[in-house]
DNA sequence: AATAATCAAACTTTCGAATATTGCTTAACT
DNA sequence: AGTTAAGCAATATTCGAAAGTTTGATTATT
């Protein structure tokens, strides 16, 4: 009942993301027809869509597992997001026209409220899925004036690297939202206010935090399935 | 006998890149199985692939298509192009040790000898597969020591974009070597020497020198198939 | 003449069986 | 005991046929 009507493309992305299923882990498309509710060869046919997109790894006669993540993977993710988001702002704030101030009001006010849900009920995981949408969509919409889709796929791919690294590994994300909530703040209002070098520093702040949080921690400690929680669906969101 | 011994993964990839098929065109399996000799399933499977990859499109039920390029796209290509080397050539420049001074130097020069071998023969047919290879081997190494796959991995696909446009639209690409030769060198001995500015200048020079060039000419002139020759098979590359 | 319904061809997707490969387990040998 | 070989079960890959979809041509209807 998990994954009845989606396809299961979209579910094995959204699992490997949101940690249904771990870093390097095999996936054996026999074993998961059941689970996912097909046959193993449209399986197949996913997990070599998501192989290309890097989020699968498969060597020939050795099928499939989940990419690897680490700590380095995730200074990686967090740099390559860095670099792009920057870039891409930039020319946002530089192009972007009326139709998009609003849309990145909407997108931020969307954000904001299921940010200020959060941190109301205290209840991370029942909005974690759809604020993990909005965070996105947020951010999108900030560098979606920049017109260059190149640009917002190779951002896309470091987005859920960084956020599967997240999910997995980081143990209070999704908790202490307050901190996010202002982050979002600071990038929304330097943008509107097309202040680039404001807006830039905002989205090094929001990205690095947690580099910065763990620079002299201990090594991430890594507990179990700290995440598979979050992909529990909601199944109630459709409108 | 072009792609008998290749698995149709690295044929398709390269004919995409090299003109084999053209922007846009549609990729139909039952056809071009026995051009690839090999099954329909098989080249389904290693479409999907590069359907992640983005060098394909496929939309449910309306099969497959080789990705559109256009001006619009080379620019992005060039621009990420850009973003992406300077990121990555400025760690190298800081990170690299002697060992990947060695592998710089050995790239550099393959790249040099071949660049000579084309200018001084004036045949630039014959050789540009293999040096579309060693500029790629030298742009590699040159960002090598950045030490992030994932920097990598998104650069790779911008430089397939740039590469499969320029091949594809413009007529002068693969001539006019002596420029090309002079900006590698310009891109070596900067980073030999450690000079982090003088070779993100030569980067950028080397990288926008083909929109510099159309700026004010004509809109580019769309010749047919002017590329389509690149992909005879030299066949005699194998030492 | 314009629009709608029907049909067939071409293609795409899905399927499960056939084939090949891997890695483990047991057996034989030194 | 340790090392190699043979056999076996699990799984990966390939294959071609069955089922479903799109497209465009033809015929029927307004």
């Amino acid at each position: 009942m998990t994954s009845d009507t989606e396809h299961p493309y979209e579910t094995l992305r959204q699992g490997l993301i949101y940690g249904r299923w771990k870093s390097g882990e095999r996936l054996i498309p026999q074993h998961l027809k059941e689970e996912l509710n097909c046959t193993s060869s449209v399986l197949r046919e996913a997990m070599l869509r998501l192989t290309g997109e890097g989020l699968i790894v498969s060597e020939k006669n050795l099928g499939f597992r989940a990419v690897t993540h680490s700590k380095d993977t995730f200074r990686e993710a967090a740099h390559l997001r860095l670099i792009l988001e920057r870039e891409a702002a930039e020319l946002s704030l530089e192009r972007g026209d009326f139709n998009w101030e609003l849309a990145l009001t909407a997108a931020y006010q969307r954000l904001a409220y299921v940010e200020r849900q959060m941190s109301e009920s205290g209840d991370v995981e029942k909005f974690i899925q759809h604020w993990s949408l909005q965070d996105w969509e947020f951010h999108r919409t900030l560098m979606s004036a920049c017109d260059s889709d190149l640009l917002m796929r190779a951002y896309k791919t470091a987005f859920d690297t960084f956020r599967m690294y997240a999910v997995a590994e980081i143990p209070e994300f999704g908790f202490g939202r307050e901190v996010t909530m202002n982050e979002h703040k600071a990038i929304y209002d330097a943008a509107i206010a097309r202040d680039i070098a404001g807006c830039l520093a905002a989205i090094e702040m929001h990205v690095t935090v947690y580099q910065n949080k763990n620079r002299s921690d201990t090594p991430l400690p890594h507990k179990g399935q700290p995440a598979a929680r979050l992909l529990k669906t909601g199944a109630d969101n459709k409108g």
